[in-house]
DNA sequence: GTGGCAATATTGTCCGACAAGTAGACAACT
DNA sequence: AGTTGTCTACTTGTCGGACAATATTGCCAC
């Protein structure tokens, strides 16, 4: 199937395209991606889909080991907790620096409210919302570099959610609570206070996610592309090396 | 015993070269890189230099716009600012953990051990060492992403260091007595306390650096591609530290 | 001098080719 | 049997050449 490009660079037009595939589940994780295949879904030069292959694998979308081909990315149990345990060093003193000015950032604000509005009205998709009020808190201390980091994992906890398919609920209610919590601490001025709050927020989270990672092992999908009848994937873990 | 090895490519050796020639200084600053420069000079195909190319932009060693030359990134007074925000930001609340447990990384002990032995000697090559005194702090909470994101940011002022070759110098008897503090600090288990301390020390080597590079606005050289006559300046006698 | 045009340099993309590495299957050998 | 060797199919890593699009430079006319 050809999949249609909008052109600024053919290399960032395919990036960006598997990449979104990537995160809306299109492509599983663990799913296998030729730099041929690529080349001839988007109807380009091997050359230009392998760029956009390694640029996706220096972003860690993609995994890759020496001669063997890409795959998308698996996150495990170990990497939930990685990521939400460097979300809240990140995060916990840009929150004091807040308190410290009692400033809080409108956007966040807002981002807590949509949630709320999102669960009165029935909604459970408040990924995004939910992340708008953390990126917003990080982007008001204004550095780039660490927006960047903090965006980053942003982006991983957005896979570890196609991950898991929508199965696996924290509710909206607690959510808007804490963050509404927090955002009163940093007016308040209470640094510790706040601190210790996204403690508790981000804790939570990162447990259900572990456990709904580690616990279930899911339906333990086949992966639809180029894979030969009942093939009993991914058993390889080891990198080049000799015992 | 699982034992591994490595097996460079070509792309890998020649983005190891490149990087390594820009933290040194062999190539400065601003200096252009183009692809058949690149090939040439290392005697592979062009596709291979450009890759090389490719990856250390998306590194953020090289800059590149649209069609236009890849150069050696400029780190001006913002970015080290940001950079050491960010610094400040990520190893706080690493060091607020450390002292709730009270744990001081042994690495990080030898490494200012190390900086007082140079010192002792003479000697001011004390940048290496100091970084290892806090990648030490970093690494022992064992987080693999927070440990990346702040070896990133070291990098980055390895970047600032090659960049003014060794003017100005951070009193190594200063930081050996503040990086001692932090440590005591931790054993106390004075969270607020180590993190002030840390604060207070790294703003001050920030407030050094931002005023060297935006102070002076250097003697803003022409980039002779690969050996002019003009010799840098490199006085190894100087005092050649910051931090 | 300055605007504009032509020559040049450099990138972005394509193609085709081939060596080298990986993986699975199957035969051979001890 | 179980280990070892070989074959084949697939894929990656690297090469060299090619060409259009874009950026840079230098020159010319005004």
């Amino acid at each position: 199937m050809v999949r249609h490009i909008v052109v600024t660079s053919v290399v960032d037009a395919i990036t960006e395209d598997l990449r979104e595939q990537v995160v809306n589940g299109e492509l599983p994780p663990g799913s296998p991606l030729t730099e041929l295949d690529v080349s001839t879904r988007y109807e380009v030069a091997r050359s230009s889909a392998r760029a956009a292959i390694e640029r996706l694998t220096s972003e860690k979308v993609l995994v890759r080991r020496n001669h063997k081909t890409a795959r998308v990315v698996e996150l495990g149990p170990d990497d939930v907790r990685d990521i939400y345990n460097t979300r809240i060093y990140l995060e916990s003193e840009v929150l004091r620096r807040l308190a410290g000015l009692r400033r809080v950032p409108v956007s966040s604000r807002t981002a807590n409210s949509e949630i709320a509005e999102l669960w009165r009205g029935g909604s459970y998709q408040i990924v995004d919302p939910d992340m708008r009020f953390h990126t917003g808190l990080i982007d008001s201390v204004d550095s780039a570099r660490t927006s960047a980091a903090y965006h980053s994992l942003a982006f991983e906890v957005k896979l570890c959610m196609a991950q898991l398919q929508g199965r696996q609920a924290l509710s909206p209610q607690i959510i808007v609570a804490e963050h509404a919590r927090i955002l009163e601490l940093i007016e308040l001025g209470d640094a510790d206070g706040a601190a210790a709050m996204l403690d508790e927020h981000l804790s939570r989270a990162r447990e259900l996610l572990v456990g709904s990672l580690g616990g279930t092992p899911g339906p333990e999908a086949e992966w639809p592309s180029s894979a030969a009848p009942g093939a009993p994937i991914r058993q390889d873990a080891a990198p080049a090396v000799i015992e």
